[in-house]
DNA sequence: AAGGCAAATGTTTTT
DNA sequence: CATTTGCCTT
């Protein structure tokens, strides 16, 4: 491969970015301004125009999603695989890190990770034991606390004593839950990354041989960066290395959880000699889009300052639509698409946005009754379900029986008899031995110390485990799984469970069996099932699993970040919906949220929909809000307004009615069709009301405004 | 120890 | 409004 096939078809900045021989290198890249093209072509140029190996690289997203893709676009690239680079998320390579040197961490060979439901439990755990009112307290809280001290890399012994009630409980509840995971050796997302910097921190040789190493680190979505990541950054780029970052300030919308956008502000400080390059055209969006999506950030202040242009056409206007009530905005919606897709559009290609998720019921029961085929994107995630966290946990116990948190969650699942009581009991002569739970409870089962029925409940238990533990040489990963499911009763559990969502989870568990059928060992010289688990932890899968339909998505529009769709809906443009409300007391919040409206217009290609409702009952309570501010700051020119006047909440059976009429079959025109008018001139029809001779239309007239028209007498001719 | 009822609670999400 | 959680009863 030559040099011209990397940069062809890159525009002037992109080359300048690929090309970059300073030291550093900082690319701001605006939305669709072909970001993950750049990284991937500049890795791409390091190894054949500079010669460097694939050994000294080092690149870092934020999911695994986009790991593997850029992987797979490096790959594409240069035609060959990559081996010896490293390519994961931040966790991920910790992780590797923590396995390698498990010793200098000061951690058990075999430590576990902890998702945030463990997380949660073992908060609650130490709470409990420490007798705190759960009320007044709520473990949530404390366990959002201690991951926010985490994320600034302050470990209890950092923060100072004192202050007030509230600072002195959170500062006990994270000693003690500090004690307990040292306790039995896992560790919970934040402490991998806390762990890896001090891994480095407090071993300078560890540290140098990665330094000599990773002479190259291209870092993806710098803004999401929090500050221990930017701190571990710093610590192995050290003097020499060379680090490229990646991201843009205003799509920086998650600063909740942690994220600092200081991070790219303090860069060319803390990287001297950098090369700072912006990439302002935007190859997504038509120019009515960009305009829309600039005149919103805009407003923010502290921004580095991009301004997003393209060579496409203005495109259509942005439509927006005043509903009566949220019911009205689905019906809408569902309308819309029942447009687009007869149109001959894929409904693969449109999206729906909202805030929360919780906007997605009325949406749904719309696109049902539309019979319109949806896939939402939300909710949980494959193996973060209850039922496949069951049986993990009996894979666990198979590999190592002394996993207390496995044992914990599975002991009496499905109920075999071994109630509070009996626990106490196995926990306290843990405590008191220092031993795990398994051990605590086989010698309460040989001492006979406890009551007959739990002494054999927990025997039968034992028993279970060590039988299934005694074959775990001989059988394929996907016959453990199977067997574990089977023998536990799991399985026959969920057969048991009335109801549409018994049966979900019985084929949930299957689908772990295929899953670990299918599963690739990274390693094959190293046993299979505890790199799967390990694989399992970091990378919880996706969140839904048919892909083959056509269908309309719909998503928050945080998830919605690095996708795009010619088509998208942003429903709830509502003040206290979008921008929330919880978000309207700090300041700082209110400008995420705008660069969360940012993200959301500039997903859309070719047209975009904005919807507000007058009237929305929020948990069962009416409430009325005006406008969003953000569509308030999108400038008139670019919106069509699409409002119906006169029309009230129509009854159920417009959906029904209407939607036939809308499709035109009957009148012979389409929604958002040109239409000319003998008085009026030329205009778009925006909505049909009712059917048959009777029918209106509203019309949407350049020179005279929106105008309703009995369709019969109105002689309109299509342009 | 398990099932039923009342009360609380409800942004955003990855690892 | 709808779902989940915890408490209470059997």
């Amino acid at each position: 491969m030559d040099v011209t096939s990397i940069l062809h078809n890159l525009n002037a900045p992109q080359e300048q970015a690929v090309t970059s021989d300073k030291q550093h290198l900082l690319v701001l890249a605006g939305a669709g301004s072909g970001k993950t093209r750049v990284l991937v072509h500049r890795i791409a140029w390091k190894i054949q125009v500079d010669n460097v190996s694939p050994y000294g690289i080092l690149a870092v997203t934020f999911t695994n999603k986009a790991a593997r893709e850029m992987r797979e676009r490096i790959d594409e690239l240069l035609g060959m695989s990559l081996r010896g680079m490293w390519v994961g998320t931040f966790h991920g390579l910790a992780h590797r890190l923590l396995k390698s040197h498990w010793r200098d961490a000061k951690l058990p060979e075999n430590f576990q990770i902890l998702d945030s439901d463990d997380q949660l439990r073992m908060v609650k755990r130490v709470m409990r034991s420490m007798d705190l009112d759960e009320q007044r307290w709520p473990p949530k809280q404390a366990q959002w606390w201690i991951n926010g001290q985490k994320d600034e890399g302050l470990r209890s012994a950092h923060i100072q004593e004192g202050g007030d009630l509230y600072l002195a409980t959170m500062l006990r509840i994270y000693r003690g839950y500090e004690e307990t995971c040292e306790r039995l050796g896992v560790i919970d997302f934040a402490e991998l990354l806390l762990r890896a910097l001090e891994l480095w921190k407090h071993n300078p040789s560890v540290l140098e041989h990665y330094q000599q190493r990773f002479k190259h680190i291209l870092v993806d979505e710098f803004q999401d960066t929090n500050a221990v990541q930017y701190a571990w950054l710093r610590l192995l780029a050290g003097k020499v290395s060379a680090v490229t970052a990646v991201g843009d300030d205003d799509q920086s919308i998650y600063g909740w959880r942690g994220a600092k956008v200081e991070n790219i502000l303090s860069y060319e400080r803390d990287f001297p000699d950098t090369e700072t390059v912006k990439l302002e055209q935007n190859y997504r969006s038509t120019s009515n889009i960009l305009l829309a999506a600039n005149a919103v950030i805009a407003k923010n202040a502290g921004r580095l300052g991009k301004n997003l242009w393209t060579d496409a056409g203005e495109g259509e206007a942005i439509a927006l639509y005043s509903a009566f009530n949220e019911h009205d905005e689905a019906r809408y919606i569902a309308d819309r698409l029942h447009s687009w897709s007869n149109e001959g559009n894929r409904r693969e290609d449109a999206a729906i946005l909202y805030r929360s998720n919780a906007q997605s019921r009325v949406l749904e029961a719309a696109l049902l009754q539309a019979e319109i085929p949806y896939r939402i994107y939300g909710g949980q995630r494959f193996y973060e379900r209850l039922e496949i966290k069951n049986a993990l946990s009996y894979l666990r116990l198979m590999l190592n029986c002394h996993d207390d948190v496995a044992f914990e969650r599975v002991v009496n699942v499905p109920p075999r008899g071994i109630g509070e009581r009996t626990l106490e009991l196995v926990r306290e002569l843990a405590r008191d031995n220092v031993t795990s739970l398994w051990s605590a409870a086989v010698a309460m089962v040989t001492e006979k110390r406890m009551a007959a029925r739990a002494t054999n409940a927990i025997a039968a238990f034992i028993e279970l485990v060590n039988e299934m533990s005694g074959q775990l040489d001989e059988l394929p990963l996907a016959e453990q799984a199977d067997n574990a499911i089977q023998h536990s009763g799991l399985i026959s559990m969920h057969r048991r469970e009335k109801g549409e969502r018994g049966q979900a989870r019985v084929e949930n568990l299957e689908e772990l069996v295929g899953a670990c059928r299918n599963f690739e060992a990274e390693d094959r010289d190293l046993p299979v099932l505890p790199q799967f688990l390990d694989q399992v932890a970091l990378d919880a899968g996706d969140r839904q699993a048919d892909e083959d339909q056509d269908a309309v998505q719909l998503m928050t529009l945080h998830s919605a970040k690095g996708l795009e769709f010619p088509l998208v809906f942003i429903a709830g443009m509502e003040e206290n919906l979008f921008p929330h409300k919880r978000s309207l007391d700090e300041s700082g919040q209110l400008e995420e949220e705008r660069r969360l409206a940012y993200v959301g217009i500039t997903r859309a290609m070719e047209k975009l929909y904005l919807t507000f409702a007058e009237t929305r009952s929020i948990y069962g309570t009416e409430s009325f809000n005006s406008v969003s501010r953000f569509v308030r700051d999108i400038p008139k020119e670019v919106i069509e307004e699409v409002r119906i006047q006169n029309t009230i909440a129509r009854p159920t059976s417009y959906a029904a009615g209407a939607m036939r009429s809308d499709q035109g079959d009957e009148t012979g025109f389409q929604l958002g069709q040109q239409v000319n008018h003998n008085v009026y001139g030329e205009g778009v029809i925006l909505n049909f009301e009712g059917n048959g001779p009777r029918a209106r239309v509203h019309v949407s007239f350049e020179d005279v405004g929106t105008k309703i028209l009995i369709l019969a007498s109105a002689n309109l001719a299509a342009v």
